[in-house]
RNA sequence: CGGGGCGUAGCGCAGUCCGGUAGCGCACCUGGUUUGGGACCAGGGUGUCGCAGGUUCGAAUCCUGUCGCCCCGACCA
């Protein structure tokens, strides 16, 4: 397994201690294999059907409904929008047959000739062109408008290098896909559900965020406009961590979906797509990890609060279980989730241990001297801090202290972002200081060429426009020398 | 697809140069003592040395072929 992930500590020597440890050790992910396919271990799975829950409530309060949809898409759907096509059509797994029979001799197993599909199927890389055919049928008149569908499932994308989290082969995700009968209701939805990711992201995950739209490059295969949202990861490098794209008419004509609309005159629908994936869990490891493990933020950690007795004898331990029934209800009453460790075959400090490396926010540790005293220590994972409390008045301590991690772990992060986000004017600085990460916010004259220029010199690639730095005094292009357009961010990203 | 590297016990590795009984650590099982920061002692078993040929009295080791994986690049959520 370490060596599944030893490309992600040499790539970024701050993370080497927890990333070889914590993904081993702490349970997430059990390895990459089968073309770089990730098996998601129990701990790992519940973090990520936190994620899961808490956005598809949000998906809901802005009218999303779910569906689901098939895995295989004929060949011929793909080929319907020419720039979808040409993005997707070097990473797809195609399905040729469907029979295997046995071969001779010592062939073993072999694919049956005989059941050779007549249109080849793809394993969907997204489900745009599935979906479209289908909204199809679905949209006749402008009261049909708008669809709001979503879709949790797996996609694959046979990428040449797959790295565990951040790009396996096959990946869970979320993909919503809205259907309106105007540009403007479109792109509306666009940015909204940007906004929805955007939140999500720094209230639940702690993760800050810069977010913006890309440029033309950088841009989904088919989309006018693809907003994003980026994280910077302790490195000082960006990881693209949800996006949104206004597809505008592409897929209603490349598929054919005409409505009526009020004045009666036929028009092509207009388009949204937006998707996050288990990249998410990349992102919230590697922006909160220590040397000692993760770092949860408690609004998605499975395990909230861990405790743990220190006794000795069955008759203690007894005693112990008894002394805490009462919090653990308490706790469990405020919606806190706990779980009570007084198993025997693992010794205290490991158990810490253990507990520190899969980042459960609060451990509650109680003794013999505790129990004499009425007391209990109180440990916060993302400082470490401990101190001994009363233990009467604890539960509601424990509430607020969970609150507080929330806060100050999404304080740190952003501080972090903040202090490494650069106004950059100069070509020459900017080839001195990227390669020790961070953002740079550059002008930008807009084209292509300086952007590939960038690229070539530095690897670093134009991340977004953001939206929430200033556009003013822009100045001249810091490679072309031409009057910019955009200040952009410029980074070197995963 | 280009450039590097690796395949030996469940995991991590040594042994390969210089051919001669298949090793180490962790994990696992049993018993005991422990338990306030990853316990200790004693005992236990585990291998198609990636695969296929070749050289040899003898191959993990040398030769040829082959398969797979990892790292760096191009590609990407």
């Amino acid at each position: 397994m370490a060596t599944e992930l030893k490309h992600l500590t040499k790539r970024s020597e701050n993370y080497s201690q927890w990333y070889n440890e914590l993904v081993v050790k702490a349970d997430l992910a059990e390895q990459a294999d089968v073309r770089g396919c990730m098996v998601i271990k129990p701990y790992g799975y519940a973090i990520w059907e936190k994620i899961q829950q808490t956005l598809d409530a949000k998906f809901k309060e802005t009218g999303v409904q779910n569906v689901y949809f098939p895995m295989l898409i004929p060949k011929s759907f793909l080929s319907r929008e020419a720039e979808h096509v040409e993005g997707f059509a070097k990473e797809c797994a195609v399905v040729t047959h469907y029979r295997l029979k046995s071969g001779d001799e010592n062939q073993g197993l072999i694919v049956d000739p005989a059941a050779k599909l007549e249109e080849e199927l793809i394993i969907r890389p997204t489900s745009e062109t599935t979906i479209w055919n289908t909204y199809k049928k679905w949209i006749q008149s402008w009261r049909d408008l708008p669809i709001l569908c979503n879709q949790w499932c797996n996609v694959m994308r046979w990428e040449m290098r797959t790295r565990l989290f951040l790009r396996t082969s096959e990946f869970l995700w979320q993909e919503g896909h809205t259907a309106h009968a105007t540009r403007e209701e479109a792109e509306a939805r666009a940015k909204q559900m940007v906004r929805v990711y955007a939140d999500f992201v720094e209230q639940f995950m702690a993760v800050p965020l810069v977010v913006g739209v890309k440029s033309a490059t950088e841009r989904f295969a088919g989309a006018l406009d693809t907003y994003t949202i980026e994280a910077m990861m302790q490195d000082g490098k960006a990881l693209q961590s949800g996006t949104s794209h206004f597809l505008g008419q592409n897929f209603g004509k490349a598929f054919n979906v005409q409505f009526v609309d009020k004045e009666n005159k036929l028009e092509y629908a207009w388009a949204t797509s937006w998707g996050v994936s288990t990249r998410l869990m990349g992102a919230l490891i590697m922006t909160h990890s220590d040397d000692n493990g993760l770092v949860l933020p408690p609004k998605l950690a499975p395990i909230q609060v861990v405790i743990v007795p220190i006794y000795k004898g069955e008759e203690e331990r007894k005693a112990f279980s008894e002394k805490f029934a009462p919090l653990i209800e308490t706790l469990r009453a405020k919606g806190i989730s706990v779980k009570y460790d007084d198993a025997d075959n693992k010794r205290p400090g490991f158990k810490f241990a253990d507990y520190e490396l899969k980042g459960v926010p609060v451990r509650l540790v109680m003794g013999g001297r505790d129990l004499q005293n009425n007391t209990i220590e109180v440990m916060r994972r993302d400082t470490l801090e401990k101190e001994t409390l009363a233990f009467d008045g604890i539960a509601e301590h424990v509430e607020k202290l969970l609150g507080e991690i929330q806060e100050n772990i999404f304080t740190k992060a952003k501080r972090f972002l903040d202090d490494h986000i650069y106004e950059c004017n100069d070509y020459d600085e900017f080839k001195q200081r990227i390669a020790d990460g961070g953002f740079f916010l550059c002008p930008w004259d807009g084209t292509a060429e300086t952007e590939a220029k960038i690229k070539e010199d530095t690897q670093a690639t134009i991340r977004c426009v953001p939206f929430d730095y200033s556009q003013d005094n822009l100045g001249n292009d810091m490679v072309s020398g031409k009057p910019a357009k955009f200040r952009v961010v410029v980074a070197r990203s995963y």
